[in-house]
DNA sequence: TAAACAAGTTTATTTTATAAACCAAATTAT
DNA sequence: ATAATTTGGTTTATAAAATAAACTTGTTTA
């Protein structure tokens, strides 16, 4: 028997991004769309899903006369991306 | 940056039969259907794809009287899986 | 001051997952 | 014998998700 794996988290894009943001802490949304290689669009709407979930938090600040948003995993975040991986692994025979 | 996850095995259904398949062998249709939780109508659909994409063969034969729809995973499907855990673990800080 | 750019958001489209409805044959109950 | 139920699935319809295209607001640059 299968343990469900977190939709939240199983999904490509949105596990790029915490996959980013455990390690970096902290992330503005043009670094996170560079290195996810995600589109603008899809990675505004992503992020607000995690946003909506608690998994991340959203700011949104100025960085001089520009906006700038800028991310960061929750312990929430953390804990939900630890028990993916937990059962994840039961698929992979790992 | 991030490689893509192979589509075809980013799938809760999809993933947990190839997990079956690659410690199994061989597997009978309702075999699947238990350990997996699926309902029999997603599990046929799913099983289709695997095998369109040449990953899993099946084999329609009977037991006595009754059909009997057995599943293999094939090289082309170990190779792809292991494929997709490597990629995976990029994503998982593993 | 007009054109291009940066940083996103909103909306529309496509794809995917999933279950409901269905079918054929076999078994069981009446 | 035949009606009802079960087994072993497939096909089709629906719900959900991913993704990109189009748009907005404000800022630089030509």
């Amino acid at each position: 028997m299968f343990q469900p794996l977190d939709p939240l988290l199983h999904s490509e894009l949105r596990l790029a991004v915490m996959s980013l943001l455990i390690s970096a802490e902290e992330a503005e949304f043009p670094y996170i769309k560079e290195q996810t290689g995600a589109t603008a669009g899809n990675l505004s709407v992503q992020l607000d899903k995690l946003s909506t979930a608690g998994y991340i938090e959203v700011e949104k600040t100025f960085k001089g006369k520009k906006p700038c948003t800028i991310c960061r995993i929750t312990p929430v975040g953390q804990k939900a991306f630890e028990d993916y991986i937990q059962v994840l692994k039961t698929y992979l025979n790992v």
